[in-house]
DNA sequence: CTAAGTGCAAAATGTTTGCATACTT
DNA sequence: AAGTATGCAAACATTTTGCACTTAG
């Protein structure tokens, strides 16, 4: 039961080589396709992947679609993701902070927060650096 | 410039009347279609509320479609809510406790959290105990 | 009267699925 | 050999858009 196919093979190794990067389906099933995985592939995949609890799906917050990203369970399972909004880069959250934090709306607010399934938005340092420096410039955000 | 139609007053009235649900285009739609206001009526003018800063769109966190949510100036603009992933309902964190990790995440990743576009996943204090109390039957998450 | 908004149906995206074929075990 | 995964194309769902028509200013 779960066949370790070449497309599986391939799809796993591909996320796990970048970590930290978000990446829709539709990359992914570019970057894929000259090693034969077909878009139906990488999307059947990418369920199983997430059910095993390998790769975790989100959303961009903007667009409609979802973006896929893969866990290391040492590194990422445990630690609440930063997405930049301009670079689309993203980092985690200091572990001792999100820690309180959690503890501290568990307090405040009764709620329990999913660590893996949450994504906080906002300007990564150098992104925030260089609105700074082009606050002159027009700008609607 | 701008128009104030009655699709559009229909559509603002709605969600104001709604301050903390976030809600899809299509149930927008559904409840406003006896009202004379079409789909694509409830899409354009969400691009254009959204663009004034009356309401907000964000992502179901799993699902590809976008909810919307009316901003109360006053209430929601300046504070970070948590969704219950669970029964979908939507709280305000503790204004105090969102200001202090704000600054602390600031800090130690130099990270500037936006908090109109940041969305909290997690269970809600009921779906919390409901859980709890059900954690005899077969659970996968 | 003119600019802006509307409804409808068509197109554009992103994702899922049915089915015959190919691959893993 | 049996069960699972694949590729393709068709089906779906959500969102966007072109165009003729209506409405607000």
């Amino acid at each position: 039961m779960a066949y370790m196919t070449k497309q599986r093979r391939e799809l796993a190794a591909f996320l796990q080589d970048r970590p930290d990067q978000q990446l829709s389906a539709k990359q992914i099933a570019r970057a894929l396709e000259d090693k034969g995985v077909s878009l139906s592939a990488v999307y059947r995949n990418l369920v199983y992947l997430e059910q095993v609890g390998v790769v975790r799906r989100l959303s961009t917050g903007v667009e409609h679609e979802a973006l896929y990203q893969y866990m290391d369970v040492k590194d990422c399972k445990n630690c609440i993701h930063l997405t930049c909004t301009q670079c689309g880069q993203s980092f985690h959250m200091d572990a001792r902070l999100s820690d309180q934090m959690l503890n501290a709306v568990s307090e405040a607010d009764g709620f329990q927060i999913n660590k893996a399934k949450t994504v906080v938005f906002g300007l990564c340092r150098d992104c925030g650096e260089n609105a700074l420096s082009q606050k002159k410039k027009g700008g609607e955000e």
